[in-house]
DNA sequence: CAGTTAATTAACTGATAGGTTCAGTACAAA
DNA sequence: TTTGTACTGAACCTATCAGTTAATTAACTG
């Protein structure tokens, strides 16, 4: 099984501590440990999670004395800000497309749809 | 744990299967057997993405004799596309808050730094 | 060199995800 | 009332996930 990238990224993303990873490296690069400090997990935790980033192309990694620096790596957000995009019209109007269809059905009876 | 609903959401999405299900939603209600054909898995299979979809709130069902319509529910997608919304400059542009000057200096230039 | 700091790897655990098959429910049609 | 259709639920299997502790690698420091 080989899947897809967009699945790789959204399941990395679904996770509130990588989340909250990706937030505190919005501002600039941080060492393994500097980003552990905040959570009530153990290093190794971290490191996982890290490694899950990673692997979804998120972070990157360098290397400095026995340190290994991550930084963000946006690429992937932007796909899914464009996979996300082609359903603005759905929330944005409830006119558009699905509003035909809802005037259509609330017409006179404010009932659930019959077919 | 009650895991944030964003988490929720965006783990709704990992999956290539639930993510076609949403695309074919876009156009339209349609029943489980319906949303079921293109897929090579049993139908009980589908009906557990279903309910994954629902409880993320990505999804309605109503019922009309013995189908179980769904519906796209795009509220939550809203919400992905405000939180990765915030990291559009980290992507956009390479060079964050030197942005507003390199904006001004190749104003009227018609160049792009890069692709 | 020994010792400390930074981080990863290994081995384990419990929970959940995603699929299966088989059985059951709900409604429609004959 | 029987039969077919649409779907769900229960039980099960396997793989992966998110965490743990303990050991290990790697680099700096005194």
């Amino acid at each position: 099984m080989t899947p897809d990238t967009l699945s790789v990224t959204l399941s990395a993303l679904a996770d509130p501590t990588r989340r909250a990873i990706l937030a505190r490296l919005s501002t600039g690069e941080r060492s393994v440990n500097d980003l552990a400090k905040p959570f009530a997990m153990s290093l190794p935790a971290v490191s996982k999670h890290l490694k899950v980033l990673e692997r979804a192309k998120l972070i990157e990694r360098s290397r400095a004395a026995q340190w290994r620096p991550c930084r963000l790596a946006p690429a992937p957000l932007k796909e899914v800000a464009s996979w996300v995009e082609q359903y603005r019209a759905l929330w944005e109007e409830r006119f558009d497309r699905l509003d035909t269809y809802l005037k259509e059905i609330q017409k006179g009876s404010g009932d659930e749809p019959r077919e």
